[in-house]
DNA sequence: AATACTACCTGCGTGC
DNA sequence: TGCACGCAGGTAGTAT
């Protein structure tokens, strides 16, 4: 389920319910999950530390505990449940926090993609996949012309450059469709041949479609209980992604869906069209 | 250094 | 009904 709007409001969610709980203990059924440390060293390290704070950077979940932080990514299919009582597992849970009132925090994830990593809290900048991160969409550092600069330097198609997270961050599969589907950009331009309205235009549409979503509560493509307990709430609607087939929401045009670096790619033929070249 | 491809996993839908 | 195959919202590792 998870880009940026999905991870913020799995943070909100999460904050609602497990801040001021002090883990008593950790239990993880699928070892690779955990970065680093054997799941009864992860166990020791943050036992008995109370959960602060949850911040993001990127599509990375931050839990702030006294010492150290759990950074936590939900990958494809990463999902937090919350029980106030302690509860069964099911197949699909590979670590269980238990909390000194007896409560727990359920991490399920059916095809172990996520993973989740101790560290110490000073120095959650210099862990590998948050040290890589560009700017947050909505910070300032995302200004216009370093968004300019960044582009030029590069041959790649523009879709995967935006997937990268290396430019900006918190853009996936749905949004970046979505994105390009905004400016009329077709996915396959090289980033160094788009034209500097191009470039503005896309700027612009990044920042709306995530803002949006956050608005919305993210998207949910198949149906999904977040941490809360509430079936997908809200749907923002989507122009693009998923609509193959379907009139395009400006023209008319079929939306068609294409491969671009082993994606499947949204697009209207029409609004997006390839550079002649 | 930049780019491209693959691995990591499970489950679901499709077509034979 | 069974099986093979392709596909799924992401990243990290390896090869070129």
């Amino acid at each position: 389920m998870p880009e940026l709007p999905e991870v913020e409001t799995v943070r909100k969610g999460l904050s609602q319910l497990v801040i001021g709980k002090t883990i008593s203990k950790v239990e993880v059924f699928w070892p690779k999950i955990i970065e680093q440390l054997s799941p009864s060293d992860f166990n020791h390290r943050v036992s008995n530390q109370t959960i602060h704070e949850i911040k993001r950077r990127g599509k990375f979940l931050i839990f702030c505990l006294d010492q150290d932080v759990i950074i936590s990514h939900l990958r494809m299919e990463g999902k937090y449940r919350y029980f106030p009582e302690v509860t069964k597992p099911n197949k699909h849970v590979h670590v269980v926090f238990t909390f000194s009132d007896g409560s727990q925090l359920h991490y399920q994830d059916v095809r172990k993609f996520g993973r989740m990593c101790a560290y110490h809290k000073n120095h959650v900048e210099e862990y590998p996949g948050i040290a890589k991160l560009g700017p947050e969409p909505f910070n300032e550092t995302f200004d216009l012309k370093t968004f300019q600069q960044q582009l030029k330097k590069s041959s790649k198609a523009i879709k995967p450059l935006l997937l990268d997270q290396k430019i900006v961050t918190g853009l996936g599969n749905i949004y970046v469709d979505e994105a390009l589907w905004q400016a009329k950009i077709h996915p396959e331009t090289p980033a160094n041949e788009l034209k500097p309205k191009e470039i503005k235009e896309l700027h612009r549409a990044i920042i709306e479609v995530l803002d949006k979503a956050i608005q919305a509560g993210g998207t949910t493509i198949r149906s999904y209980v977040n941490a809360l307990g509430d079936a997908g709430n809200f749907q923002v609607e989507l122009n693009a992604y998923g609509q193959e087939g379907m009139p395009c929401p400006r023209c008319g045009s079929p939306i068609q869906k294409i491969k671009v670096a082993q994606r499947g790619t949204h697009f209207c033929p029409k609004c997006q069209k390839k550079r002649g070249k």
